[in-house]
DNA sequence: TCAAAAGTGTTCATTATACACCCATGA
DNA sequence: TCATGGGTGTATAATGAACACTTTTGA
């Protein structure tokens, strides 16, 4: 009961020099980033896929994704995918996890880092039409197969994004800068996948005192237009709610 | 407005064997994992240390870590580092995040994969008296400076733990397998760094309904000895709870 | 018999949930 | 004038927070 511990031995002391020529010798893997870009439109929950590149998948959506490469900030490439596919600057991302598996990659090892991003769709509608790039409804992407490990990343991240967004104010990066309640309830609906008391979920979200009434209203409606507002996220920033209830 | 978009061009179609090359080519960094190995005792929250194996930090504290080869599962390195270190098998340990700088290691590029480790001080206490091994308090590394990027990555973990802790059973992992309600609530006090409410906190994990009596007591304290208890972990599984309330 | 912590309930405040009617607008 | 969704309040249930005394044990 004692005899079985250390079976490998700790490590000595290292020199710099003796680390440097590790780090760059025979231990290095290609390392990649993937993007789950979540978009809202027409009342449903998107995620920007594209075809796969590589036979083995063809066919197959994708996440976005690339090579990170070695002089480059992590967060920074995940920047980079985003403004090449979208051609959008300045948007959600959040890293979300690292999948590591030896064998997620044809063509070696490769280890990714995977991101959530909320972009607002409206705002750049015209960019993504080339390309074989696609907003797939999440619903029925749950269902069905993606290349690579690509629909576990994929769920990671939605569940993820479904845990979060109940926490934290991300929703607010798929709306327009100004919304109607409507439009905050419907995209909760759907990220959520569940109806929710329209009289409760205006008391809830007034009650947090972070949205304001911008004094304009809907267009181009058949009905009573709402309300426009928006969300203030100084107010928000600077209260810090700590957190706090034991629950499981 | 759109001359300005996709500075870079997206990707063509790849084959498996251009891919292949970019993959085994200048494309590679070295990564690393780190583990936040947590441990509970004499009531107080400690991490468990090493005094830095490079000259530049010398004297300063680093967390347990190693290279990752190139054919080894990232959870499997970690795992590595946890038995060789600790020499402890089947522990509770979790992805927390992936720290990529450019600069945060001073070999040259290294991309590290961030581990939470929650393990049973009690069992263990032998085998870690060599090697430059130390046990710290949560309480003062918050206010003290860390080797490489480190303090960054404890903190991340640790911010981490205390969020997580109240929404999921983890803080078993670092008690005994039977445990008295004083200790786990000890254990809370230590980790969320603030007092509870003692009624409260029992009718808490009485209502959950997730404690066993085992019919035992403490023994050797100096005072009316409490009833020991374990974590139904079964029945928790079972039970799914779906995670609900818009609340930030 | 003393010191120390175990064990135990109630009250009050806050929050979540369920639910229905009138109003404003555009077609 | 009608269809559609906007806007609003109340009653009840569930949960969280504050708070003190008696009991059991070992020294």
């Amino acid at each position: 009961m004692g005899s079985e511990v250390n079976e490998t031995k700790p490590q000595q002391q290292k020199t710099l020099k003796g680390l440097l020529s590790e780090v760059q010798s025979i231990n290095k893997v290609a390392l990649s980033v993937d993007c789950v870009i979540f978009g809202f439109d027409e009342n449903k929950l998107k995620v920007l896929l594209i075809k796969s590149d590589l036979k083995k998948y063809q066919g197959k959506w994708t996440l976005l994704g690339d090579l990170v490469s070695p002089d480059e900030d992590l967060d920074a490439a995940a920047y980079r995918v985003l403004k090449q596919r979208t051609g959008m600057d300045d948007v959600f991302l959040k890293q979300v996890k690292t999948f590591g598996k030896l064998n997620r990659h044809p063509a070696g090892r490769v280890v990714t880092v995977a991101y959530c991003s909320l972009i607002n769709v409206q705002s750049h509608k015209l960019r993504i039409m080339d390309n074989e790039l696609h907003w797939q409804d999440v619903g029925s992407l749950v269902d069905s197969e993606m290349g690579f490990d690509h629909k576990d990343i994929f769920l990671t991240c939605y569940k993820w994004l479904q845990k979060r967004v109940q926490e934290h104010p991300l929703g607010f990066n798929l709306l327009p800068k100004k919304f109607s309640l409507r439009e905050l309830q419907n995209l909760y609906e759907a990220i959520l996948n569940r109806k929710l008391d329209r009289r409760n979920f205006r008391k809830k979200f007034f009650s947090m005192n972070f949205l304001i009434d911008v004094g304009e209203e809907e267009h181009n409606v058949h009905h009573r237009p709402g309300k426009l507002y928006k969300f203030d996220f100084e107010k928000y920033e600077k209260k810090k709610k700590v957190w706090a209830g034991i629950d499981f």
